[in-house]
DNA sequence: CCTGTTTCAGAACGACTGATCCGTAACGGC
DNA sequence: GCCGTTACGGATCAGTCGTTCTGAAACAGG
């Protein structure tokens, strides 16, 4: 029987993610991930393949930790309502060191293209959920018969990335409630 | 008499500072910044102090560049239609590999510190310019009375971040009508 | 030509990097 | 206890990294 592995994958892949978000992918070196998830170099190895596989699992469970966002874009009925509540609960999570996914589309020539392929199915899955949810708020009548909801979902997701952004260069500095004020503004 | 440089020190700094777009300051190496720029090893200590002196220079140059777009919020009379013109320019130019000052947010605890305090000016002056036109252009009546202008030039330099990210990711697909569209609803 | 100075090309250096390796530990089954 | 298996701690490896160094080149002046 073999040796009981004293690591517990999840919480590995979830502290890999959380220094990946600091310092990204190139930036995060072995000795500190090995520190940080107190897993050693074989099992490393073992378990993901080295580093570009800790990365894309961390990336994964961040990115599952960030799909109950886009589990209210997919409530039914679409419409307006879901775009209000998917903000609510954006702008109450803390991002001081931006979004991994959102980090990583600066490392686009530094990280392995399968990565990015992740990144860049994020981003259009994102925006296709936004811009479904504002045909339906055309549709019932809640936005204006002429309103672009393809370029609308386009400049909401760049919106959604430059919120995590900001929240690096200015924590704190952009709260809930004047999002939302531009938000209403906007969707009117 | 020294022997003559064949090197030109802005041209060095502009070819680094394209490499520094694509690749960060941890992820563009000496050997391709040697390759990029012509400059031989021993000339790059001696004109800019080692990499980090390299950096420092493509992104002051860098955000020169960029103050053009500045120029735009610093022209008299202050209101609407210096953002009008700001975005329309901000819409024209291409960043397909983001913006250095904008990438560089993502490395905070990668940079040194000297280099991420030029990006927190750049950021916080460039909410200011906007500040300052979206004040003038609600004491002009051109804005509602009650806008929240510090929330606003929050959130549009948010925006600002975004669509320069998002144009990495999904490049061309964030037009500048679609924007211009959404800014309109927003001023008014 | 020689001299002094600065810049060049690129080698060498020491530290750092991700990956591999080795001896030992921990386990159940016999 | 022994055996086979897997995971551990940490040393080692080969390559890469930014920085320093060296000999040669390029120049004007004497």
């Amino acid at each position: 029987m073999a040796r009981p592995r004293t690591y517990v994958r999840d919480e590995v892949v979830s502290r890999a993610a959380d220094l990946f978000v600091r310092k990204g992918y190139e930036g995060a070196h072995l000795e500190e991930l090995v520190r940080v998830t107190g897993l050693n170099r074989f099992s490393l190895y073992k378990e993901f393949g080295g580093k570009e596989g800790l990365f894309q699992a961390a990336l994964d469970a961040y990115l599952e930790r960030m799909d109950s966002l886009g589990a209210i874009l997919r409530r039914e009925p679409r419409g307006l309502s879901n775009l209000r509540a998917f903000y609510a609960d954006l702008l109450s999570r803390d991002f001081p060191h931006g979004c991994l996914a959102v980090n990583t589309i600066r490392e686009k020539h530094v990280v392995p293209e399968r990565v990015f392929a992740t990144i860049e199915r994020f981003a259009a899955d994102s925006e296709e959920q936004l811009r479904g949810n504002l045909a339906a708020a055309r549709e019932r009548g809640e936005l204006a018969a002429t309103t672009d909801v393809d370029g609308l979902a386009r400049v909401l997701t760049a919106l959604n990335m430059g919120l995590m952004t900001y929240g690096v260069v200015a924590p704190g500095r952009a709260s809930a409630q004047q999002v939302g004020a531009l938000l209403e503004r906007v969707l009117r």
